[in-house]
DNA sequence: ATGAAACATGAATACTGATTCATGTTTCAT
DNA sequence: ATGAAACATGAATCAGTATTCATGTTTCAT
């Protein structure tokens, strides 16, 4: 929804080629979630250019239209699902006033939305390997922003007094554990529960 | 043939060749310590086995002597990086009867070995794609033993009640996040610095 | 209607790198 | 001392696959 004017931001990408038809536009979209379907299944080393044309329903050159070499659509994909997960989590928190309930519906939403996206999932702890500096921008970006959600409530007393920092790494670590054991190990517990354990103890820790 | 009794089990490892001589014992060590170094420094895929024998000052068919595959080397990297850690942390919190102090001691501990085998961590992550049995065995052993500690703990009144399970892999979430915030993110905070101020999280939450 | 730009094709190229193998060399129990 | 097993070598094999390219086809502004 947030519409913003054209689309000529994008940053630093470095756009193979982008479409200039809506044939072209729908024929990228193919192969980028062909990609994200075979490469969260396969991983990237296994996952060939010819299998993910073919999951697209395209030829193999195809593809070299749009990407200029396999890394670049997988840093796309992790660009979007960095850009996914902090609109699913700014989304569901949007309004909530206190820090604590903020938290709790955030670890929700993100258990929810890695539910549903198992592949792109995947595909982040990967870029640590394969595409090393969007898998820092990754983490870098949320750390930030959550550092800055914590001294804000640090500072409205509404949670007690500690290194944000160190914090904020380690609220996405218990986010992140949750979200792998979840779809990784499989875990057959409903988000409901998790969240209220999780929730539990990140507000009143583990003392008696 | 003269095959008989021989290689029956080893509880479950599938060894390419079990050296017979110091020698080959020699060998086979340097291998597995080449084998460390390199994939830890450039990753699965783009270290070759000619790397690897290379670094270790051997030829390329000697790799095959002691090995199978390249992955049967990586998996055994995966094993010997969950003892190494399990045993650190089980040494570092011996004899500590007071389970938040033994997480202190534990988050210390682990830390430290972190930053002292920097390339045994990023092992264990790429596991999740190129070996992910030895992923999983890695992680689910180390939640049992967390479990059933903090079974004991909650039993003991020395914690307060919750889901044991989710609790575990919320603990390990967080020690994961700081330990690859400290060698992965390059974090200049002293280890000290962080064990305080997560303990003082995990202890008492957020709660003002 | 039309031609240039955009899009699509898939076979050919080019290279990498894991694994094998035929051939030596070393070790060690006898 | 000796020969069989263990160990070592590195060139050759073999398969996979990212990327290119010469050749069509479609789109669309004019």
């Amino acid at each position: 929804m947030g519409k913003s004017a054209g689309q000529a931001e994008a940053h630093r990408q470095a756009p193979g080629n982008q479409p200039k038809t809506a044939r072209g536009e729908a024929t990228r979209k193919a192969i980028l979630g062909a990609a994200e379907r075979v490469i969260g299944a396969k991983g990237y080393n296994d996952a060939s250019i010819g299998h993910i044309t073919s999951e697209a329903g395209v030829a193999q050159g195809t593809f070299y239209i749009y990407f200029k070499t396999k890394e670049e659509v997988f840093s796309e994909l992790v660009l979007e699902m960095g850009r996914l997960v902090r609109h699913t989590i700014a989304e569901a928190t949007q309004g909530i006033e206190n820090r604590l309930d903020a938290e709790k519906a955030g670890l929700q939403a993100f258990l929810e939305f890695v539910r549903a996206h198992p592949d792109l999932y995947r595909i982040v702890q990967e870029a640590l390997f394969v595409d090393p500096n969007a898998y820092h921008e990754y983490y870098v970006t949320f750390a930030d922003g959550y550092c800055s959600g914590l001294s804000a409530a640090e500072k409205a007393g509404q949670i007690s007094k500690g290194d944000v920092e160190t914090r904020a790494w380690a609220l996405m670590g218990i986010a992140r554990a949750l979200g792998e054991q979840l779809i990784i190990f499989k875990s057959e517990k409903s988000i409901g529960e998790i969240v209220d354990t999780a929730y539990d103890l990140i507000a009143n820790g583990l003392k008696p």
